[in-house]
DNA sequence: TAGATTGTTAATCGATTAACAATC
DNA sequence: TAGATTGTTAATCGATTAACAATC
């Protein structure tokens, strides 16, 4: 499906571009130049342009950018146009809170199971989603139904875990466990690491710099 | 506090640097050299040699780098010496999952305050502390006492409630609000944004492709 | 048409990698 | 000492910014 190479920066500024032009989108705003897009999202205009042009020629010259159209453009380009099937691996609290984020639902993430080792926690449901044993996971991923895992567990589970979802054909983990999960070479699974340490060390960092 | 300009970039690789030193030091590895750890970061040599340069020579020709006391130094750099007071500001899902995150007490920042909105959750505990109504926060962080402000409440809210923190004197925030939160000009306040939902449309782009 | 703004090429800037002298 | 590996300078690479012709 590539053609050209896309830069990782690039990818992950496409997502604030998204969020922006929803906001804009809301307030009924009709079209943007790059100009004003970069003041509001204090980033240069070229570099809007230069963004979007990896992508295709989404403005017209003399006019800027409709917003609806490039809004629905970079959806598309995101993969936001199609449903994704998730489960959430680990119902403890953070598994919990994902599974309420209702934001998720709305862009088409849809939460088809929630695992759990723990019995105590099997059998509530959470959004009328009942949570199982993880014993009952391998069949679900193995039928193919599922696009992306949420791995919410510790990180003495998660290598684990995330190798038997590689093999039973996931083929995106969102992994909240503080470690980097390897793949196997060959394998064409994505992995999205989020490290909320890490996220909160660089503020205590810049916090420091303060004094 | 800061001579030399250090690049984002930079910052951001610091936290993994300490948490791959830290599993290296669970495991009672006592030295290391710049080319063991970048075949287990997956980084080059070079990289990480100028990156640690930044801040110092950690390191000793011949030998390598003490894991323990290059772990202790950039703990150190990142401020985890001292102990951060924090507060979370919307006690939902997120707010109770991450007063519950044990992992960030052990780093030193410590939670001060639970405080929501919602007469329901005020005066429920989540680990020992209370959910105090959000009417009773001014009082504490105009006190001085505070560091971080954590906040987990709807992007409706977190413009208004950011600002008064920052009027009130906090030092960081860690916003968890789908909106990325504008600092007044000369505040000295430091604003660590986590787009959760950035995150997943970035691994939903990662699946499109590999289509 | 005249004005505005894109798409795109060229120039600049910064970050990463390579190389190697210094030195443990 | 000889071997290893750092700290650091120089070279390369890539990303960002500037500029402008194309064109709506």
């Amino acid at each position: 499906m590539i053609e050209k190479k896309i830069s990782v920066a690039v990818i992950k500024r496409l997502p604030r571009y998204y969020r922006y032009l929803g906001d804009l989108l809301e307030n009924d705003v009709v079209r943007i130049s790059s100009k004003e897009l970069s003041k509001k999202m204090d980033v240069t205009a070229s570099q809007i342009r230069q963004d979007l042009n990896n992508f295709g020629g989404f403005g017209q010259q003399g006019y800027g950018y409709n917003v609806e159209y490039l809004y629905h453009e970079i959806g598309k380009i995101l993969g936001l146009e199609r449903k994704h099937k998730l489960i959430i691996v680990g119902a403890g609290n953070l598994g919990q809170a994902l599974a309420n984020y209702t934001d998720f639902e709305k862009r088409g993430f849809i939460i088809e199971g929630i695992f759990d080792v723990n019995p105590r926690l099997v059998g509530m449901t959470v959004r009328g989603i009942e949570i199982k044993d993880i014993g009952e996971m391998e069949k679900l991923v193995l039928n193919g139904d599922i696009d992306i895992a949420v791995l919410t567990i510790p990180k003495q589970k998660a290598v684990k875990i995330g190798n038997d979802l590689i093999n039973w054909g996931i083929r995106g983990i969102w992994n909240f466990a503080p470690i980097d999960l390897k793949l196997k070479l060959s394998s064409d699974v994505v992995i999205e690491n989020v490290h909320l340490s890490d996220s909160l060390m660089t503020l205590s960092y810049n916090i420091s710099c303060k004094e």
